[in-house]
DNA sequence: CAGTAGGGTGGGAGCGCTCCCATCCGTGAT
DNA sequence: ATCACGGATGGGAGCGCTCCCACCCTACTG
């Protein structure tokens, strides 16, 4: 490794000592933000740390230290989700935006399929980072389990059931799914159908429970022929919309679990010449870049994913803290564990 | 792998070598796949990884091999933009999946504003990414500067300009243009606007060269009316279409430079009462989400995103490599350092 | 049959930092 | 003036790994 212009000689620890006139502890104390310094010491090594322009060797704390200074962000869905679907990337930005605020870096990862997910485990496993979110997890899956046996501080983006162990943020599912049908019912409409989400997701049940719920407090009657259940996915919303269609109920609104099953349905019901919303109302869920863009305009009910993202950050950042000072188990500091974040009913012209 | 209760007392090389019966170097060999070492040492030792479920440190390893095992992604904007634009999802998509092949890691790094931007290059000085891939990048950003002068492995998004000294994978913005603007005057259109991105990307004034010059081989005047200067948003897209409308040109076509930017024209056109695409045909460029949402579909030029992270990774490993043969500088390999990805325009109702 | 390549291998010497203990010195108590 | 206490400081001992050199033994060479 020759000449390697500028950054193959960093000043190291020991030359910004010797610089300030002073020992290795005195400096990594200064550096580290350490009280036990005087102030005119710390004057001194600041100024030699200026101005010998020096960064801390990363590698170097983590291996002396035991720790990473990084988090890690785990997608386990395949990457091609994470393109279509603006809440991961809405969580990604707001974990971006929270870290910011501290020294810490992100690491982002895919896991497909089990092998990939082993070997990210081992790697997590070897200390790589201080702690995990993970998000969008279905209720199976190993990984959040491994996650907890491993001991490794670990926060998800909604729980995988009403008794999560590990610390949580989610939206409030249930009363989003409550408000948007709560609103169709306002406008007149009795015969609301679903498009649920794939129900081994926690927050897809969540949602039909609100929805059976808001239902039963107006006094309507619960048909489950108006109940249909999807994947989340555009397709799976067409597919859905049919079957509604098929089964020749006269249903004048269509709840859909996701923005993008909305969009398949749309589509089946212009197809079908039904009108939206003079023959039938649509909501979403996620009020994500296709509702803005649909037309009609997609009424949809709005998740903070940046909230959410900024949220689990900071739980995440408790939960490592805690884990530093040893105090694993049961008592924990006066932090809600289990984070529900509220929803918004965005109105638009398709309902 | 089984119960390993915590993972703070993790086997070192050490034990391997004494599990195996074998000295440090040598396990260190077979991990690092040197071929010097006997078929037999080579199963025993690999068996006692098996065994002890070893995996490397990576931080000794960093701080002992002077190198990172991950790059970083540098998204320059606020990661406002980040949520909003595909093209930023779809890139990270594609390094993730390059990287997947490999044991690197993916660092996601937003830096806003220029403070931000000081204290992220100081860290990519102190040897914390083996390269960086820089996306989307004004053709003034002093990053991408710094990152050369420090001699840190860097491939950038989209060259700066015509002669960008950093290796670059960029899509054919210009052919792109080209396409579009063909496509419309195939279909008829003679008054055909554009509404560009901002200038100071190189990107954006290639489509501009592209709209121009399809324009002229197609015997078409240049008038500098049906040009207005846009930034890629969508409300400066609404604002630039206004702007045409108010010069009250005869256009018949709209070249948009950008999705976001064509769903602005397209609210104000409709709010003019002009239909698309009886009285004005509409061209986006991303073919993003929104293009197959709006309504009618947008007819719009395709960028490989996803492929284009893949190739800004493999460039980049081939930095990397070069880098730590020492070779820096002219002589480099058959490697094209300048990658130019072709576009599709994807046709829809629109035009 | 001595002489000489090497392929294999072991292990010392760090990489740059944190941790922690020993030491030093100033201050207030006695 | 003496002692004790505690804040400030220096520096040894690693953290777990890679690098590299010395060494060993086998297999040729002449």
């Amino acid at each position: 490794m020759v000449a390697h212009g500028t950054h193959s000689r960093r000043p190291t620890l020991e030359e910004v000592a010797a610089r300030a006139g002073v020992g290795r502890g005195t400096v990594s104390r200064v550096i580290n933000g350490s009280p036990r310094v005087s102030d005119r010491t710390r004057a001194a090594v600041e100024e030699a740390v200026a101005e010998l322009g020096y960064v801390p060797n990363t590698a170097a704390r983590a291996l002396a230290a035991n720790r990473s200074d990084s988090i890690a962000v785990v997608v386990p869905e395949a990457e091609s989700r994470f393109f279509s679907e603006p809440y991961f990337s809405g969580m990604v930005g707001g974990v971006g935006l929270a870290l910011a605020e501290t020294n810490l870096q992100l690491l982002l990862t895919f896991a497909r399929g089990e092998r990939e997910q082993s070997r990210l485990a081992a790697y997590l496993a070897a200390h790589r980072v201080d702690g995990v979110l993970l998000v969008s997890v279905h209720s199976d899956d190993p990984l959040a389990d491994r996650l907890i046996q491993m001991d490794i501080p670990t926060v998800i983006s909604g729980p995988r059931s009403a008794d999560e162990p590990l610390p949580s943020v989610d939206t409030d599912n249930y009363a989003g799914a409550r408000s948007a049908v709560g609103h169709l019912v306002a406008r007149g409409r009795r015969a609301v159908a679903i498009i649920t989400g794939p129900l081994d997701v926690y927050g897809a049940q969540r949602r039909l429970a609100g929805y059976q719920d808001e239902l039963a407090a107006s006094g309507i009657s619960y048909d489950e022929k108006l109940v249909v259940y999807g994947d989340f996915t555009e397709e799976g919303g067409r597919r859905c919309m049919e079957e509604l269609l098929e089964r020749g109920t006269g249903l004048d609104a269509v709840f859909a679990c996701s923005d993008l099953m909305a969009s398949g349905a749309r589509q089946v019901l212009r197809e079908a010449g039904r009108r939206i919303p003079d023959d039938v109302s649509l909501v979403g869920f996620d009020d994500s870049v296709i509702a803005r863009h649909m037309e009609p305009g997609l009424t949809s009910v709005r998740q903070p994913t940046r909230d959410m993202g900024r949220a689990m950050t900071e739980l995440l950042l408790d939960e490592i803290a805690l884990a530093a000072e040893g105090k694993r188990s049961s008592v924990r500091r006066g932090t809600q564990r289990h984070l529900v974040l509220p929803t918004e009913l965005v109105v638009r012209a398709s309902s």
